[in-house]
DNA sequence: CGTTGTGTTGGCATCCTGCCAATAACTTCG
DNA sequence: CGAAGTTATTGGCAGGATGCCAACACAACG
């Protein structure tokens, strides 16, 4: 038997990557503190020194994991950035760009971003804040709004607040149906977009 | 020297009460993990160990912590529920009173709610989960509709995450003004009142 | 003033994490 | 095809934080 060596050499972003995969899975179902470096080593195949190896420490891999669910990797995919049709039609579609995007990697986004309540790290914090600023800023392009004027930002990133509750009421807490939350998102922007920014 | 003894007994409630108030300043300016037990010991001028005493474990004492906070105690104090004048002015003095009994109690708020990011435990994130609904209920009770309409509660606990977005970019980042917070906010609500759940 | 009840303390045992030198898998060159 | 080199990978060690528990002492009571 010359196959099954007790230690398995890959590349660097290879083995990185696998490490990222079972540590998003375990933080995905339970909390930072109840998640041992041990259990992600053993869920990755890994020995434990090896986490510390490719990300500084465990809240170093944390935050990778939650970049990662933040920034709406889809975000730069699909931006059609449509200037046409009515300004209910363009509202319509990135409502839709929204809902969709999340709803492709749900569980992880929910776990890190759509329970919807506290952010224990500033770090963090940032990153999610990150993340609201990148989506907000797509949907005012998506719109046709100017994304640069700080108060209209500002705005829309209340309404992003907003979205982020919908979303937990509609995905998590099943208060609303997909429809409905399609309709009050839709709603709410169109009546923002409209109101003048006095 | 008769005197400083070096310990000092006291009725329970009043010891766990300073207990809590030693946790709560130290938790609302360093996230959950960069406090030590040690630290918040020492700040309430007592040993380590009667920390579990009175409250399980630290997770038990943060719990408690983030209980009152999120609870806004002011919420039973002032419910004038004034059922009397426009629609439009009982909404503006709904918002009115979120702003106020947020502005309130600000730095502990904002360190556990208004950070308006990630829940990394599910225990925590079903307190606030609570507060939000009391709020919202409060809310309604405030402008004058049905609290126990299951669709338009979960309207207005979509709503909540508006406010609590809004009053980050207000209070925190500055990007809003308070009256152009008040005005926002003010402005949803009466629209989302005013729709017809359909 | 001795006794009882319990608020309070200090230290022990355990678990988790970050660090580091040794090891071995894979590659490359002679 | 074999040996040297590179570096991915491992295992163990030390520091730190937490939960637990038995002993202690402050206050009230008889």
């Amino acid at each position: 038997m010359t196959t099954a060596p007790t230690r398995r050499r890959l590349p660097p972003d290879e083995r990185r990557e696998s490490i990222l995969h079972a540590a998003a899975r375990l933080f995905g179902e339970r909390p930072f503190a109840q998640v041992t470096t041990v259990e992600i080593a053993r869920e990755a195949g890994v020995a434990r020194g090896l986490l510390n190896h490719y990300f500084q420490d465990k809240r170093g891999l944390y935050l990778e994991v939650v970049r990662r669910s933040v920034l709406l990797p889809e975000l730069e995919t699909l931006s059609p950035a449509r200037t046409s049709g009515s300004l209910a039609d363009r509202v319509d579609a990135a409502v839709q760009w929204f809902l969709d995007s999340v709803d492709a990697q749900a569980t992880t986004y929910f776990a890190v971003v759509g329970s919807e309540a506290v952010a224990d790290d500033p770090e963090v914090a940032a990153l999610v804040d990150h993340g609201a600023d990148l989506a907000a800023r797509h949907v005012l392009h998506l719109v046709g709004l100017d994304a640069d004027d700080p108060l209209e930002m500002a705005r829309v990133r209340c309404y992003a607040g907003l979205a982020r509750a919908t979303l937990h009421e509609w995905s998590v807490r099943h208060t609303l149906s997909r429809q409905q939350a399609h309709e009050l998102l839709r709603d709410v922007l169109l009546f923002l977009t409209a109101q003048p920014t006095d």
